[in-house]
DNA sequence: TGTTCTACTTACTGGTCGTTCAGTAGACTA
DNA sequence: TAGTCTACTGAACGACCAGTAAGTAGAACA
């Protein structure tokens, strides 16, 4: 939603100078974040490639860790919008986990920084511990749908179902490391390959 | 191969104190750099890893980069080995296919931390881009084989070649985080597990 | 005109970073 | 016994780190 540039904010100080908003700074960390990884991204060269010093960026946020909590929250947020619409609360199971993964692929495309970061965790802060366990929830959400497709039969049980769970957001979450929007693949398209890989697989039809 | 602890060198100095080895430094510095990532794992918090100084890792290699280096190199290796073995050069494309994915997941598995090292590159430091290099070449020649594949009629055509390989590599990669040995799940069921899904999907047998 | 507010600025603090260097304990060799 | 080698130790280096403190230009409001 909010651009590289500065936003023209509605009650600036200052001339020339155009203002910083929040939203601004987040989408700047997020993608230095992304770059050098959390840990080793300074407030220096967050300043920067926000072309204002270091210093102006705690007007905005109370530090470097409250950057990457607003961060993670909007990505967890979006995922776990996903959960609640009613594709994923009613029907068979198996249309239900289809309808899900094609809403998570939809806002890893939407909020690609965002997610990225989000799946790029390792948990050395307690902000990404609470950011991982927001995940694993999801996850777990997910699991739990595929348990049922497999009790009914849709989906295949000779294999173990966190294995199962895994391997699909394996390449779902793969998505992040290659997927560039605007390129020649559209989000819908990206939605409906995944999903029939993930169900029918590569092979041709037998 | 080698061990978290020291390992007892031939013609060390020192009595009670036992020596490092190159191989002992580089376990601990991958396992490091896998916690924290590579450029936010200080020099110091390896040396307490290590349970030496920090300037006691500069006898044993040139620098921080020079161990990423090293570690990049063994992974990189050992994938690159796959790609020279019979399975991978003689039979049938979707043969060769199933054997080069079989072997990364081999190697996934027996250099695990070191893999994931490689896996969670960004390309920031010149050490880094060759490395990514020499991955999107094995990449590559996995692709070819996709391509072969296709061509051949045993792997689906309706799918972009390059989004086949992605997924695939997706969800192969991902077991590097989530995967340890020594559970449940024996690597050759693993590799089994990973190659039927590619191939034939999660949906129950038509 | 004077006050208040926003959105910064420059200058700085104590601490940590990767790396270097000079020195050395103990085993081995001549 | 003297000299050489391995495998370190501890102190120090300048650069950079996250965060703070104090000041201020310009717009809005009274």
């Amino acid at each position: 939603m909010a651009q590289t540039a500065p936003a023209r904010s509605t009650g600036n100080g200052r001339t020339g100078r155009e203002a910083y908003d929040l939203s601004a700074v987040l989408n700047i960390a997020v993608a230095a974040f992304n770059d050098h990884g959390y840990e080793a991204t300074s407030m220096g060269v967050l300043a920067q490639r926000l072309g204002t010093s270091k210093s102006a960026i705690y007007y905005h946020v109370s530090g470097k860790e409250d950057l990457l909590r607003l961060a993670l929250d909007r990505a967890l947020s979006e995922l776990e919008l996903v959960l609640t619409r009613d594709g994923a609360t009613q029907g068979p199971a198996d249309d239900r986990l289809r309808f899900v993964l094609r809403g998570a692929v939809d806002v890893l495309v939407k909020d690609l920084p965002y997610v990225t970061l989000l799946l790029r965790l390792r948990g050395n802060t307690e902000v990404e511990r609470q950011a991982l366990a927001r995940r694993r929830d999801f996850d777990r959400a997910v699991a739990a749908l595929v348990d049922e497709a497999r009790a009914d039969g849709t989906l295949r049980a000779d294999i173990d179902a966190r294995t199962t769970t895994r391997l699909l957001f394996g390449m779902i979450n793969s998505i992040v490391e290659w997927y560039r929007p605007g390129g020649p693949i559209t989000p819908e398209r990206l939605a409906d390959d995944v999903i029939s890989v993930a169900f029918d697989g590569l092979a041709t039809s037998r």
